[in-house]
DNA sequence: GAATGAAATTATGTCTGACATAATGTTTAC
DNA sequence: GTAAACATTATGTCAGACATAATTTCATTC
């Protein structure tokens, strides 16, 4: 059995400056020690336990925390991936809404002015290797849907792909939190098609557009894409009032 | 085809169908009913145990969210306190920025067409009543700035009227969320005029075309003054780099 | 050899129990 | 009446156990 080292936050001589006593601060200086970056999976529970010398229920608070932020997503048996950048110097922004029935509708209104700006700059600023990302999104999202299965994480992929040409994780973000929102309260029912499966056609001439540069083109489709959304909302919201 | 589990949750008599099987909606089922304000104080964690039925790190880790969301504040000891109203139909949200010098600039890039958006949308929208205090705002605004003092206050009214005039509440709250992040970062330096300065002329005939209803107008106005803006925040980036 | 499917492994989700510690409440001493 | 001492309350932290979803491993089959 090894030596369970006694208590390593309460003496204060072995307290160096760099040994983080809060736990976002400990996890945040590993994930920049190991240089992890979006998309990579962070050690999982046990091991941070192990490493960073805080009880698991600890860690976990944080790490749900962040989940709730949008910094990390985390999956049952897969593990806990890092989705926005996070860093020593990290602000915290949060917004409670209250919402009636039309917030639904009040959702999209937002999203769409930030999707097609998002769409915009990404399609000036994408590097040839985002380009290729985007395509092979597009691509997949395409297959999926015509094979009838959920398109669902193929179209959150597509678009993150976007988000992530911007060069702006802000846009993502704020996006990613809309739409949580909006899930939060807008449960497919069964036997329903999901909202917006009638704009995923669209998806492909979008993808060529961001491709080829065509920046008031890939716009133009953006937002056909989200007034069908937008459209579509306004039946939900009516149903729900009615 | 695959029959739903059948619920293992405890609580085996109290079990009504409209019990809600995750935390933060036991949370707020209990908020509604028991009719607590901001400033109440909730019942202690043990009880919420006792109450919702959930196991207590299960129920610390929502707690702990809506901590770090301003929904509530937790003090040893004393117990935890709404510090925010929330009800069945609050969203949630909340983002992380980092402050490094670019991400000032990453502020107004979401900013840029959150504005011009509901500047559209107001111009559709606003009614006669609307108009009129939107173009008082613009004058009183204009008077201020001529007599050379504190602009920002006059601005943000201005603001403030035209999103109000978007019926959609969602625009004021995140763009004031985005703005209260910027200006925590960055503090206009003594002797240095206002960010922004140079756009106030600008806003008279914003005004203008959102009262005469040229939606195109406006949006390319605020766009203009967006555009001021973020050149500004450039610049400030780079000193901040250098 | 590739595809399939079952079993083992991994990692998060949840519950319980225990103790530490800060804030508050209550009693006692002067 | 006030202040110190004690008891209570409520959150903060840690540890162990088991459940369950996702992944990986590996044996079977074609």
């Amino acid at each position: 059995m090894p030596e369970k080292a006694p208590r390593k936050k309460l003496s204060p001589d072995t307290q160096h400056a760099d040994e983080p006593q809060d736990v976002p601060h400990a996890l945040i200086k590993l994930i920049e020690d190991e240089g992890l970056k979006v998309g990579d999976r962070l050690p999982p529970e046990l091991e941070l336990v192990r490493r960073l010398g805080f009880g698991r229920s600890t860690i976990r608070e944080t790490l749900k925390t962040w989940e709730s932020m949008g910094v990390v997503s985390r999956n049952k048996g897969a593990g806990t991936r890092l989705t926005a950048e996070i860093a020593r110097n990290t602000l915290r922004m949060a917004l409670t809404i209250t919402h009636e029935a039309e917030s639904l509708l009040r959702m999209q209104q937002v999203r769409r002015p930030l999707e097609i700006e998002a769409v915009r700059i990404a399609t000036r600023l994408a590097t040839p290797d985002q380009r290729r990302i985007i395509n092979a999104r597009a691509a997949e999202l395409i297959a999926v849907y015509e094979a009838g299965e959920d398109w669902r994480p193929a179209d959150h992929r597509f678009h993150k792909a976007v988000h992530e040409a911007t060069g702006n994780s802000l846009f993502e973000q704020i996006i990613e939190q809309i739409l949580k929102c909006f899930h939060g309260i807008y449960e497919t029912p069964f036997g329903k098609p999901h909202l917006g499966q009638a704009t995923i056609p669209l998806h492909r001439p979008l993808a060529d557009a961001i491709i080829a540069g065509d920046e008031d083109k890939a716009a133009e489709i953006t937002a056909r894409i989200i007034d069908m959304v937008c459209e579509e909302t306004q039946g939900i919201a009516e149903e729900h009032n009615g």
